[in-house]
DNA sequence: GCAATAATAATAGTAATACTATTAATTGTA
DNA sequence: TACAATTAATAGTATTACTATTATTATTGC
């Protein structure tokens, strides 16, 4: 998988950036530390001063990629969502059970990112963990409906649809396929959150994986048995 | 029901506010006109300087009960939970089948706000509007242990171990009681959002209710049967 | 009814944010 | 070498998120 990934180039749509980042170094440079500026200190926080001065450039010339910094974590999330619509679909591939393309879809969707997989500027792991705490707010704004017609949220919504033909595939007859693949998505990132400041509040902790509680939840849900 | 929510005085912990804005009029001004402006612009054009203009008052004064924007976020969301709480043990109250109360609790953490049951100045249907596009953001915050260990959080947390415990009740075998009630209670607000600006992420629309989707979820998940 | 006290309003001021505009310096490429 | 594109540096603006001070208005205690 390693070296495929290699070859694995984001496609990003082109009205969240003013300038390709992937076509500079500067660009990949802004990429590649404003994840690990937003994991430090927030993304409230999180200015293009800031980022400037990290990467011993200028405030004006992170303008030149990206309109400002919320368009900046739309493209971040577009990013990995990308990236996680790229995993599910390589894990999938070769399976021929539908229960076992469902259970595989699962586990990839709410696996954490053990380790940064290295094949490009982007610490995959990092961005995991600020996907976990600020995803929710690339879209809880005012201006959503103008984005999403602009097409900002694409590869996101193009993953949940994948998600649901999964789980229809498991289970034709299933009368809430979209809203049980957005819940399990978003939902996987709420238990993970959870987790690390509200433990009271979930019943995953180092023993039990966000894994073993969403395959349960869904193949239950879809009357399938789980073999376990 | 009206005459007893005429009653009912909503307990914030004291460290979200200053001065406890209940204790008079501008107070309570702050808090019920707070909601309407949020519910406008959005709380991240939300200023005191904006809606100290509005209520005719002055910026400067509204810092005398809310240290910031932030705390006032978190007195309006502990207030909007403290009242689902209220609902929820209210609305449970006489039942004695643990199914029956399982399905109540569902529907009533579910059901959309009709209309505002206008015993306050607080207006419940814009409340509960604000609190689906903003409560996530009261939390996905870097100062959320910090807060948490003040007890900010202290009503949403209470009213999720209820729900815990109606679960429980309701199948005590089931292994993953505090993440499916923390995953209904968010998601629910999650589907809500979709249904407003993602439709063709949920399965939720004017036919179909999310409330019969989280039915359909917990009890098939609990291995019970709905009856329907 | 008056004084004391508390609450509110008005004003001013600060550091930081979220930008835009202009010009200068550097780098790549024909 | 030249000229185009990119980046850096500087400056500037309006707004935000506050704090501090003083003035005015209400409330309550005696």
């Amino acid at each position: 998988m390693q070296s495929l990934l290699r070859n694995f180039k984001v496609v990003i749509h082109e009205s969240l950036y003013l300038k390709d980042p992937e076509t500079s170094d500067l660009g990949k440079n802004i990429v590649g530390e404003s994840i690990l500026l937003i994991d430090e200190i927030g993304f409230e926080k999180f200015t293009f001063k800031k980022l400037g001065s990290r990467i011993g450039s200028n405030e004006s010339s992170i303008y030149r990629y990206f309109e400002n910094k919320h368009k900046l974590l739309l493209y971040l999330t577009s990013w990995y969502w990308a990236w996680m619509e790229y995993k599910l679909v390589f894990r999938t591939a070769n399976l021929n059970d539908t229960q076992e393309v469902l259970r595989t879809a699962i586990e990839v969707l709410s696996e954490e990112t053990k380790q940064d997989s290295d094949f490009s500027h982007v610490n995959e792991k990092i961005l995991n963990a600020i996907i976990i705490s600020e995803f929710s707010k690339s879209y809880l704004t005012k201006e959503v409906d103008k984005e999403n017609k602009e097409g900002c949220f694409s590869i996101y919504k193009r993953l949940v649809g994948r998600f649901e033909n999964i789980i229809q595939n498991a289970q034709p007859n299933y009368p809430y396929v979209e809203s049980l693949a957005s819940m399990v998505i978003e939902g996987v990132l709420h238990q993970h959150y959870l987790k690390q400041h509200f433990p009271s509040l979930t019943s995953c902790d180092e023993t039990t994986m966000p894994h073993e509680f969403f395959t349960h939840l869904v193949f239950s849900t879809l009357n399938l048995s789980t073999h376990e």
